[in-house]
RNA sequence: GUGAACGUAGCUCAGUUGGCAGAGCACUGGGUUGUGGCCCCAGCGGUCGGGGGUUCAAGUCCCCUCGUUCACCCCA
């Protein structure tokens, strides 16, 4: 295969880069994570990027958006069909039947933080490859677990000083009360469906629990008057998410009862929520989940409940860098290595070496710089301190420490330099 | 997938009724024969997103295309 266009060749749509600079941010994110999972006792799970295609297909939902049009889905050179990993529950469900466990200690709970693929149209916040954090417990219907598995996220989003997220919180029944339910929707929208938009009359049939994130104005008029699920929930769910929501105010968590909060995958039972953000504009959405009681006997495993949720990393930084200015910066280096002459370039490149092998950050000149380009160089590198090496130097073997804050320098030799340096950088600040 | 706005230097952006492609920041050198920040001077840096068309002449007008952004949809 040629290519003979002159296009540059760019990022995939909907796909962006990492940058250096913009990886500490990151790093502390993920590392507040860590550590709030494991004050939860949840343990780290990875899995593979791609998986079969039947397990999205089964385990998300053949009507979802995700399954009908956002999967990247390719054909192996075996001839296997396999999507790249567009949400990260069922590949944890998968994980939890193909490793039996279900003979281990219940709830079994696991975090993860894995990079997620689905073919949207971008904006801000929607990417076609993005992140996620997210949380999975398994093998209890307590609804206590729902609200702790709440309460990670919460204090997740506390952790890292999140504010102005809001809680909304939803029953979506279970299989005894959902399904009566639905009908009786179903009957109410048809009886309006000269009211309704084109999309709500299409929805009345697929899925009438849609109908209710509708946007059209009318539509919403409409749906006013409909029959909610929260008012028709058998009394095993209504005693679930009353439980829940003592919980979570035991936690001293505050929510809002949507009933109109509906979530894209099929295998939602019982308690659904969503934190959404005002910071984020139309994708509000910063983290949601829900309980799943039926999803791990749909890929074939023994009947087992679950709750879980998934919160998008870019939006989470989006909303954070939207809200404030203190985020954390890359670490400069402990001092930057100043050759003034040719001949003391060499003493300089052994000096860098001395520091880094005491695990001191140096930097130093590669482009043959000026003293002014390389004293430039020590500046913008927010080094502590600029180690200064010319002919007088070499003479007396000796270095000239400068501190690059105040200006002012002292003559010394190589050890104490690495000394004072090393101070600097480990001492008590 | 639909609609709208926008693509000019590494970044942020000017560019008049079509008439020699610009500024600030950044980068490099110098002003300071051994010292950064402030200031001054100079330099480097451009397929004007790509392709086609109209025109004596297109960054500018028209068409197509790619990308970005915003919204719909849906989600994180």
């Amino acid at each position: 295969m040629s290519d003979v266009s002159s296009e540059p060749i760019l990022a995939p749509k909907g796909t962006y880069d990492i940058l250096p600079e913009n990886q500490a941010v990151r790093r502390w994110l993920l590392g507040t994570a860590e550590e709030v999972f494991r004050c939860y006792g949840y343990g780290r799970l990875d899995t593979p990027m791609f998986e079969e295609t039947r397990l999205f297909s089964r385990g998300v939902g053949e009507s979802t958006d995700i399954v009908r049009k956002e999967m990247y889905t390719f054909l192996d050179y075996g001839g296997r069909s396999m999507t790249l990993r567009p949400e990260g529950t069922a590949p944890a469900a998968r994980v939890f039947v193909e490793h039996g466990m279900h003979t281990r200690p219940l709830p079994v709970k696991v975090w993860y933080h894995w990079p997620m693929f689905r073919y949207e149209s971008p904006q801000s916040g929607r990417y076609r490859q993005h992140h996620q954090l997210g949380v999975e417990a398994f093998g209890s219907d307590s609804p206590e677990l729902d609200a702790e598995v709440i309460g990670v996220l919460a204090a997740l989003y506390r952790a890292i000083g999140l504010e102005g997220v809001d809680l909304r919180l939803n029953s979506m029944g279970c299989r005894v009360c959902r399904g009566p339910y639905t009908q009786r929707l179903r009957v109410f929208l048809r009886d309006h469906e000269e009211e309704l938009c084109g999309e709500c009359r299409e929805r009345t049939e697929l899925n009438p629990l849609r109908t209710f994130d509708c946007k059209v104005p009318f539509c919403r008029e409409v749906l006013e008057g409909a029959p909610r699920l929260v008012d028709d929930l058998c009394p095993g769910c209504t005693a679930h998410h009353e439980v829940v929501r003592r919980y979570l105010q035991l936690q001293g968590i505050t929510y809002i009862e949507d009933h109109r909060l509906v979530r894209g995958m099929d295998y939602y039972t019982r308690t659904t929520f969503e934190f959404q953000s005002a910071a984020l504009g139309a994708q509000s959405g910063v983290g949601g989940g829900g309980r799943y009681d039926n999803l791990v006997e749909a890929i074939g495993g023994p009947p087992t409940p679950g709750v879980g949720w998934g919160s998008g990393v870019e939006r989470i930084l989006l909303a954070l860098s939207r809200l404030q200015t203190d985020l954390p910066q890359a670490r400069p280096p402990a001092a930057y290595l100043v050759a003034l002459i040719q001949e003391a370039r060499e003493t300089v490149f052994l000096l860098a070496d001395r520091l880094r092998r005491r695990g001191l950050a140096a930097e130093l000149d590669f482009q043959g710089r000026s003293v002014k380009g390389q004293m430039k160089q020590a500046n913008r590198s927010e080094a502590r301190y600029a180690v200064i090496v010319g002919e007088e130097e070499l003479a007396a073997d000796r270095v000239t420490l400068r501190d690059l804050a105040h200006g002012e320098e002292r003559r010394v030799s190589m050890d104490e330099a690495t000394e004072v340096i090393a101070e600097a950088e480990e001492g008590p600040k």
